[in-house]
DNA sequence: CGGACCCGTAGGAAATTTTCCTGACGATCC
DNA sequence: GGATCGTCAGGAAAATTTCCTACGGGTCCG
């Protein structure tokens, strides 16, 4: 027989790789040979443990998988990785594709679609679950990412004060403009933005890294 | 041997099914006689099965969780159901706790603490994983009686979809409800909860623990 | 120089949502 | 067997959002 992929699988949660294991049993040519439960463990049972392919939890205690993608790479740049997560989200997906993934399976999938996936990134094919390239695609055609800076000057800073949870006639004090002026520019701001809701707008601002990350935005 | 505890499981992820019933395996007196991946065939699930503990994950597609919980206890208020989720956050425990769940663990527990929870909850006794119940005594301590905590149960639920950036029409479809009870429960959680906008109410309910760090709650 | 184009500003009209109020029904708790 | 609470939903008025239009002032370019 011929040897079989030797797979790294770190994920928090110990009933998934119970899960994984499972999985994995049930395929020939594909064998566990390392666990971890967090990015640091993870990065030093990849060292030892020399695997073919590492799956990789996002969502993790201290430092989460991204990072740790960048780390395992940064030290071998021909580690194949596969985020193995429960995030159906394009701006997950991208970024773990710029930190040096090769596939990005959710937790959703159904269980062929990760073995596939493994033996796909194996043999240095990228792997995507249908949920996820079509998450990408959604975004793409929306024009998520880069959105932000086409916003005008003056956009930019009524966006600002809106994520501030400024109201509207707020902001046309602030700015001295007409509260109709400012309505305009929320609206506008979503359209260009491609988002529906004010909260999808919070959202989409704290993946771009506006907002940060625990403020005391207005009063609440 | 003595009857063995029947266990109902509903989690869309298939690799924790998997792990799960792995689990139980190793446990004699615990068997899994039925699964789903969602609360509505969660529910006709344990209707045909009775089982002794059903298991139940609180992030699923459609209904959430923990409006399944209230539903089956509603139907046999003798229920016994234990949460097995990845939130390790105190709001969530007491609203699934206020729904008439028994039990409560995380999913970054390790196994065996699973497992005892079922034995716990199969004899009526309630059971907590260490994690929830330390979440639970610090933000007791702290004096956080947040106002998160005087939503009814179904208010949470909406509020969960609100924070998931999903319409009116999409929640009100998702629990057959009309999208005017939606709009008023949207309103009655922001007069609860002392917001002014959707903006000021994501960022409470972020301080608060709920809404996940990084989410695309939108486009998947 | 003239025109094309973008930016800032804002009004208007229609569509939609939000805001409160009201009431009904079942369950639960004295 | 009331009183209270949670769920559900309609209505009417108020407010906001949506989209369109327009105008003045830049700038860039031929």
């Amino acid at each position: 027989m011929t040897k079989s992929i030797r797979v790294l699988l770190i994920d928090d949660h110990a009933v998934v790789r119970q899960g994984y294991r499972r999985l994995v049993e049930m395929h020939p040519g594909i064998e566990v040979v390392a666990e971890a439960q967090d990015a640091a463990s993870g990065y030093l049972a990849f060292k030892t443990s020399q695997p073919d392919v590492t799956v990789v939890d996002i969502s993790m205690p201290g430092r989460g998988g991204i990072d740790l993608v960048r780390q395992i790479r940064q030290r071998d740049p021909g580690a194949r990785i596969l985020i193995f997560t429960m995030h159906a989200n394009a701006t997950y997906a991208q970024q773990a594709f710029r930190a040096g993934a090769k596939g990005y399976v959710t937790k959703s999938s159904p269980p062929d679609v990760l073995v596939s996936a493994i033996r796909s990134v194996f043999v240095g094919r990228p792997a995507l679950c249908a949920e996820i390239s079509q998450a990408i695609a959604t975004s793409n055609l929306s024009g998520d990412v880069s959105a932000v800076d086409e916003l005008t000057p003056r956009e930019f800073e009524v966006l600002r004060m809106i994520l501030d949870a400024k109201s509207t006639d707020e902001i046309a004090s602030a700015f001295n403009l007409s509260p109709k002026t400012v309505a305009n520019y929320h609206y506008e701001i979503k359209l260009k933005l491609g988002v529906r809701s004010d909260i999808e707008l919070v959202y989409l601002c704290m993946r771009q890294g506006l907002v940060p990350p625990l403020d005391e935005p207005g009063a609440a």
